[in-house]
DNA sequence: TATTTCTACGCAAACGATGCCGATAACGAT
DNA sequence: ATCGTTATCGGCATCGTTTGCGTAGAAATA
């Protein structure tokens, strides 16, 4: 069916050997001038491309690598994706890319299947459903490179980037605070992500340095991050049934925040009167929203961009890597609607 | 570095063939069952496994398949490289995805970079500016299996899939007239698309079949599909600046409806009271917008997975295939309140 | 016993490209 | 005339795997 021409049948046409062919085309300066001239030529003409999977057996290295991430279909991650893109064709590496949606079975399966020696290294975002990480481990003690982003685990040294998660979720907390909202609830993904870890400390020490004492039920866990959307619905429904109803929510996730908004809206709560929001997102969409939406905005494309440089110095160093670092990136607090400074009945009353 | 078993230390190991092991692996039944017992069980303890690329140059295929996309940071392509994804990995193929960003340069480099024999086919959806696909054609004619979903060309006869855009733009149009609009606006995209010319046809004729004459300047294209900010602000503004405003504006692709919303809100217009909208859109977000965002929705999924089938059918075929399908794909008229019943100004007094 | 038939395995080529080592010829130096 | 040098090119092995063909030894048949 389709076929391409080879160094092959170059040399045959032109009566050369292979090697001639091959060192003519790469410029060797043991080549006359004549015949290197007429391969080029030659090749232009039939559009010879050398087989880069030819290369890659010979190199034993295939100039792409991987990226695992639980969905694209999220701006923060499409927006990393560009980020990884962008560098990776810089230096002459494709990009692969796989989804988790979430799910260990589908991270487990993707990364065997990744690196199985058909990239040089791994971007990797954990799954919510992933506690722990022999897959990574195995891999990771052969030698082979992994650097991890946004999702990290501090279960393995190598290269981190990441967002400043603490920071943001703090600025986030104290934010509606600073609103008048001081019964703040807290919307998570799955507890053992390090993301949510971090937000979470972040939350609770914004309550703390203003004095609020924290309460166990005004924070929710959603262990599949949202992609069971029954999941979300009854953690937000079970906080909007408490005798004492929060009145603002932080959500830590773009998924969580959309599905969030959507269930508010299905019960006929109406935001930011009965109850404030405030996400992390990179949703482009944010401010077209009914309200639209205050979140904590991470600096995706950068990431991507950093975690990229990171892994393909790791895969084109000579030798072993043993000093890792850990970028972290700061974020940005986009107020908008959804967190208005808070309308106190009394002040209503007054206005009245 | 990275190093793994091969089937040669298998081999040595084992002090057998090569050629043995790899018949042993594969179940032969002219090795006695000893030995298949044994290399079996050597190969599981060091976690073998065959070498992709080696396998690739021998058979000659990647397994892997190129998609081609202007952006995945777009609800209608991150639901279709979904459903490629979940054939492609049924099937046995790794997907490798690459944006255009709308750029026609872009598209061409990335096709080059993956059809010189590190993909088995491709995977289309035209980029904005592309208005001629000589980069295609060639392949093509080479023999390189080659899928169009989306944005289409019939320059070249292979598998195409498609969603029925005329008559989710008839409807769509329609729909707004029976809605009580009658100056309707249309903001498309390149208008050498496929889906652009389309689109058009369905507006004109729902136009038509309304008795609705056509106004010129109620038509507005974006050549570079909404990637450049200024060109659809531009559109919207000398659309809205018109004597004879439109009332409603019929939008043809999801980053066009929402820039299109970003610019009318920027411009104080109010949706649907000063002006209706409604697009072409495929964000789970819309009914979450400011209004609920009324849509046409195409079945992206469904068109990912059908245009995977039938490029897999094209690569696994062993004659060249000649006879080549169309698959028209129906749409979903979801109506929400930016096409709400217009209320004019008579009804208001009369209800006064 | 001699011949055929299996059984079970090894050898080598092939996929496309590269790079080390050699080979050859022309040429100048001794 | 012999040797060394240089320029220019070819042969061969290699990366990891599969596969057609060959064959040694054992078993079965004549």
């Amino acid at each position: 069916m389709y076929e391409a021409i080879t160094i092959k049948d170059i040399a045959k046409a032109l009566g050369l050997s292979t090697s001639t062919v091959s060192r003519a085309l790469r410029g060797s300066h043991e080549i006359s001038s004549d015949t290197k001239k007429m391969v080029i030529e030659y090749a232009e003409q039939f559009n010879y491309r050398p087989n880069p999977i030819a290369l890659s057996l010979k190199e034993r290295r295939s100039r792409s690598i991987g990226v695992v991430v639980c969905e694209i279909a999220n701006n923060f991650f499409s927006q990393a994706i560009n980020g990884i893109e962008s560098v990776a064709y810089n230096r002459g590496y494709h990009v692969i890319i796989s989804q988790s949606h979430e799910s260990y079975e589908r991270e487990v399966v993707n990364v065997e299947h990744l690196a199985s020696r058909s990239v040089d290294g791994l971007l990797v975002s954990l799954s919510a459903e992933t506690d722990h990480i022999e897959h990574f481990k195995k891999l990771h003690d052969k030698g082979f490179p992994i650097v991890f982003f946004d999702r990290i685990t501090d279960e393995i040294e190598t290269h981190k980037v990441v967002a400043d998660n603490y920071k943001g979720a703090y600025n986030a907390t104290q934010h509606l605070i600073d609103a008048g909202y001081k019964k703040i609830a807290h919307l998570s993904s799955a507890p053992h992500l390090s993301i949510s870890k971090e937000r979470m400390n972040g939350y609770r020490t914004a309550l703390a340095d203003n004095k609020i004492p924290v309460n166990e039920a005004y924070i929710k866990n959603c262990n599949h991050g949202g992609m069971i959307f029954k999941e979300l619905e009854d953690a937000v429904k079970s906080l909007m049934n408490l005798k004492d109803k929060p009145d603002a929510i932080f959500s830590a996730g773009d998924r969580l925040t959309v599905s969030c908004l959507q269930v508010l809206k299905t019960l006929g709560i109406s935001v930011p009167e009965d109850v404030a929001l405030m996400g992390f997102s990179n949703s482009p969409l944010g401010e077209l929203m009914n309200p639209s939406l205050s979140a904590v905005k991470q600096p995706a494309f950068e990431m991507g961009q950093t975690a990229t440089e990171l892994l393909i110095n790791i895969i084109e160093s000579k030798r072993a890597v043993t000093e890792f670092d850990t970028i972290v990136l700061q974020t940005e607090i986009i107020t908008r609607d959804s967190s208005a400074k808070k309308i106190t009945k009394k002040k209503e009353s007054v206005v009245k």
